[in-house]
DNA sequence: TGACTTCCTG
DNA sequence: CAGGAAGTCA
């Protein structure tokens, strides 16, 4: 084993430049272990001028420096709840083109009159609403921030050539910061890295520093305990009177902030957090797709399909996050419908789900929410999907110029400034499309591979179907189709070159490959006994393909188009059973609990499993 | 114009 | 599987 990989622990990557000055400075060679270190570490931090055996102490101070620096940056955005783009982009410097996409997608059906891109302009929404007052608190703190700043820096570096908090080291703070927050851990501190949170993570850091070099001890842990009461009371302080004077405002604030929230609200809802994704494909791969490759989609709807469906025409949560009284109303105008929510329903929602709730990131935190009773707990893994934006998005919005501290205390206090950032509350989802209905839907492709979206509506009658929700199970067979489709070809061209002559050979069995591919797709695990009537479709399908292909007709682009058509024609009846709502619920319960030696009973009844072909 | 579909992409 | 573009059709 090399032993250079237990040093790429985060915590020796913290000290991985130590060796880059031996080997840059010109002095004697390393000892062989630093040697050894810097191997790996030379790459990490190709940069230096570290080589002074004052490193260490620099490296402290800078790391202060850089903690205050970034403390103060962030108060400076703080007016913006939201953060704005620089802290932003810091985060997530990796997906400009998702945003860029983000961007279209929103662009396209918004219909709200101007739009108010940036956060800050929800600040200027809130003018009146005592916007003044925040700013005189927020510019009072700003200087607090700043003394404190100047003291500590002052304290910090009684010797040292005192390279100004605005000059090149300007840049460098917050780079270091980041540098040892992307080594580290939460996701909360990397940016904002003003609250209680980025500071633990910082004392983390500096605690293990510390332990190497037992030398600064007190001095740091002094610093760092001074600079942690003042900015916490300070923050305290003013957190508290503005939310005071908020939450004082006028009952009908309420609903005129959230107003003005969804202006932006698509925005800033779109933006995709790392964590978004793996959320959300957590309960869908475990329940029945058969794989998930991207990590930060969707999205989520998206894969972040949070993003688009927002504001989109089609946006399939909209509809569902509403009540179902509001579900009639058109779609298209989904962010003129939250404002009409009865506030207290929202709170109320909020306060349910509380902090480990919403606010937390795990996938399983839906079905084990307590305010969700057993059925409910059932479609948790479409509230999952669907209910990850909200979460997300709030804990994008406050993880910045709030401490976690201070989240709590928002919502002891009330959580209707919390309220104002979410237009959406997944108290409101009705009806959705959960993994059992996509299991149902997987099945009936077996007898039906172009259902219309009536027929859907027969065989769903648990779904409270709009717009959004018919496109997104038409969207379903459509992808069904997809897969059904390329199989076929690769078969056919499969045979083709096996020497293959006469389609009539090409039958799809039971202990086929082909079969073996279809019935993996659709009916993972097996536990649905395949009709003949689709192994005849299959086979029919594969013919056709073979003939096209055999032909040469696929030099046309649509030569795909005739074998469309004529197994568009080829659709089955459906089981009557598959009109049970609880049909599909049957089979997911059941499957969940992962007890998969009941399934045969349940799902395999015999007006399914006996039913004779019917073409 | 809206509903559907295929195709492509992530 | 979802999003989106582009095409078809009534």
């Amino acid at each position: 084993m090399d032993p250079n990989s237990v040093l790429l622990s985060p915590q020796s990557r913290t000290f991985s430049c130590l060796t880059e000055p031996s080997m840059e400075g010109g002095r004697s060679p390393a000892p062989p272990e630093l040697a050894r270190d810097s191997l790996f570490s030379w790459s990490q931090l190709p940069s230096s001028g570290l080589a002074d055996p004052d490193w260490f102490w620099d490296e402290h101070i800078q790391a202060k420096r850089a903690r205050v620096e970034t403390i103060v940056q962030g108060m400076c955005l703080s007016p913006s709840p939201l953060g704005s783009g620089s802290a932003r982009s810091r985060n997530s410097p990796c997906c400009p083109e998702k945003a860029q996409k983000r961007k279209r997608k929103q662009s396209l059906p918004m219909q709200q009159g101007p739009q108010k891109p940036s956060p800050a302009r929800d600040q200027g929404n809130r003018k009146g609403l005592g916007t003044p007052y925040m700013r005189e608190q927020l510019h009072l703190l700003k200087q607090q921030l700043r003394h404190l700043q100047e003291h500590v820096l002052q304290a910090a570096e009684p010797r040292g050539p005192a390279q100004g908090p605005g000059d090149s080291d300007k840049g460098k703070g917050p780079l270091r910061v980041k540098q040892r927050s992307g080594g580290g851990s939460s996701p909360w501190t990397v940016d904002s890295a003003l609250h209680q949170g980025s500071n633990r993570d910082l004392s983390r850091v500096d605690r293990h520093r510390m332990s190497e070099a037992p030398g600064f001890l007190p001095s740091g842990a002094d610093l760092r305990e001074i600079l942690r009461e003042e900015l916490t009371r300070a923050m305290s302080q003013t957190v508290d009177s503005v939310l005071q004077k908020v939450l004082l405002e006028p009952p009908g604030h309420l609903v005129q902030a959230g107003r003005s929230f969804q202006g932006l609200a698509p925005e800033d809802r779109s933006e995709p957090s790392p964590s978004e994704g793996g959320a959300y494909k957590e309960p869908h791969s475990l329940a029945i797709l058969p794989r998930r490759a991207q990590p930060q989609t969707g999205v989520p709807m998206g894969h972040l399909s949070l993003a688009k469906p927002l504001d989109s025409p089609r946006y399939p949560d909209s509809p569902r996050m509403i009540p179902k009284s509001y579900q009639d109303l058109p779609t298209n105008c989904p962010l003129a419908v939250p404002s009409c929510i009865p506030e207290n329903q929202i709170l109320s929602q909020l306060l349910g789900h509380g902090s480990n709730g919403h606010w937390s990131d795990s996938p399983l935190q839906d079905s084990a929410s307590p305010s969700h009773p057993s059925s409910e707990s059932v479609l948790r893994p479409w509230g999952a999907i669907r209910l990850r934006r909200p979460s997300t998005l709030s804990q994008q919005q406050y993880s910045g110029p709030f401490t976690a501290a201070h989240l709590v205390k928002m919502e002891q206090v009330g959580l209707q400034a919390v309220t104002e950032a979410l237009p959406f509350s997944s108290a409101h989802i009705q009806e959705g499309l959960n993994p059992g209905h996509l299991k149902k839907a997987k099945l009936m492709f077996f007898f039906t591979r172009y259902p219309s979206s009536n027929l859907l509506k027969v065989y769903f009658p648990d779904v409270q179907f709009n717009r959004c929700i018919t496109s997104q199970m038409i969207k379903w067979f459509s992808n069904f189709r997809e897969f059904y489709y390329i199989q076929m070809e690769k078969f056919a061209r499969q045979a083709i070159s096996e020497g293959v002559t006469n389609p009539k050979m090409l039958v799809v069995l039971r202990d086929s490959e082909l079969f073996r591919a279809l019935n993996t797709h659709y009916n993972k695990g097996n536990d649905f006994q395949v009709p003949d009537c689709f192994l005849e479709i299959a086979s029919l399908t594969l013919q056709e393909f073979f003939r096209a292909v055999s032909a040469g007709k696929d030099s046309d682009p649509s030569w795909k188009k005739p074998i469309y058509k004529i197994i568009s024609k080829l659709d089955s009846d459906i089981p009557e059973i598959f009109k049970s709502s609880s049909y599909p619920q049957e089979l997911f319960q059941v499957k969940n609990p992962q007890v998969d030696c009941m399934l045969d009973h349940v799902m395999l009844p015999p007006a399914i499993s006996n039913r004779p072909p019917s073409q």
